[in-house]
DNA sequence: TGAATAGTGTCTCTTAGACACTATTTA
DNA sequence: TAAATAGTGTCTAAGAGACACTATTCA
């Protein structure tokens, strides 16, 4: 081996889900030095036989309580700037996950508190490390995905409705979109959305029918953000 | 330190260029083991007081004697399988670089040899490690961000005419695309092009006016990859 | 019945794509 | 002059956005 070989390795997790019209991500308080008392990521050391995606999954099931329900996990990238963490010469790979609202979200193991946060209340330099860094990186890709992929879908619960599709990247995006006109785009976006064949009960107004997510992976034509300004 | 710390972190380089019609990458020989004499990715171990960045930057200048002219680089992602080295737990962070074809492009210090390779020509496992995996998710990636961002201009020299980057879509894309279409969609996306005032000479036909990159870092509206199929 | 939400129809404006045409150079 | 390449104009079809209207539920 070589005599380069003195890193730790680290997965961190952005754990982003939508409620109550927020944009929120999974946050613990960190209960060791260094930034004990702080809020971070959650996330840990990659064991020496394990890959990085199953470290992720791991960090994500002991964090979250659950074991990859219908959402979404996806690298984001790595982040090794020497000084970043105190104890030495750690390189983080950051991965990228998009829950629907859980039930019973938070229970944690590791962690001293778990907890969801919106994501637009965060201030600067609250989160220990570089995390404030890789959260602003994966909510913009998350905010970039949802035009060109179904990843809305992630966040909803395995069957939905249009409106709360819609409601996702309203709140993702911080924006409004006319729910006809989004009705008529989703539906014939191919690929995008497969039919249940049931609708939803006991709600004011007609009932609404139910979907899951299509088999497309890419959407054609994509969905284009308002510009912003 | 924590005793997960036997990593070893390297960075490897998807080095794109286009030349001769064809999207090219940069491959060294392997001059030791393990997999001598196999073709492989550029790259190398990260220093203990280096930044990740820095050190695909470094890699770069070593291998291709270029102190980065006028192109892009930017991180592709992390590969850690276990077993992926036989050395030992190598994480190996990828960087993407976009170069204009270079007039004395190779001129490697480490390597044994080091020479552009026609993308399209390579065959499969016909690189060391995991690096065709490495090599096709650059490849996809520099296809995809041609779409939404002004990345093609980094294929081209400081200044250049509308029919050489249309050249780079047709020949990154594996495409045909209007001249004349193309030409209307990239002079009216704002950003994308800053005109110099002045035009090629001694060609065939008339003059082409030449262009340096806009200020822009998104297209909208983007230019979307005709669909396959 | 009215309020609320789901979903369709229609119009307009913008943009993509096809392609005729003009402009400016070299041979 | 012809050949070659640069650049503009125009038509058509498709998609985005605005918004009137119909449909189906609960209170």
């Amino acid at each position: 081996m070589s005599e380069d070989s003195t890193f730790a390795v680290t997965v961190d997790l952005v754990v982003l889900t939508v409620r109550d019209e927020e944009l929120s991500a999974l946050l613990v308080r960190r209960g060791v030095p260094p930034h004990e008392g702080c809020w971070a990521l959650p996330g840990g050391f990659v064991h020496l036989d394990e890959d990085l995606v199953d470290a992720a999954i791991r960090e994500l099931t002991e964090e979250t309580g659950v074991a990859d329900p219908a959402g979404h996990l996806e690298q984001l990238g790595s982040y090794g700037t020497p000084g970043r963490d105190p104890r030495g010469r750690v390189v983080t790979v950051a991965y990228l996950a998009l829950l629907p609202d859980l039930p019973t979200p938070v229970a944690g193991s590791d962690a001293a508190q778990a907890q969801w946060r919106s994501v637009s209340e965060l201030s600067d330099s609250e989160l220990a490390f570089d995390h404030d860094q890789i959260l602003a990186d994966g909510v913009e890709r998350a905010r970039a995905k949802l035009e060109y992929t179904p990843l809305a879908a992630a966040f909803c619960p395995p069957e939905f409705t249009i409106a709360q599709l819609r409601a996702v990247y309203e709140t993702v995006w911080n924006t409004r979109l006319d729910p006809r006109n989004f009705h008529r785009k989703v539906t014939g976006t191919p690929g995008f959305l497969a039919p249940v064949g049931r609708a939803t009960e006991g709600d004011r107004g007609r009932p609404a029918q139910l979907f899951h997510r299509g088999p497309a992976s890419l959407l054609y034509p994509p969905m284009l953000r308002p510009p912003t300004g």
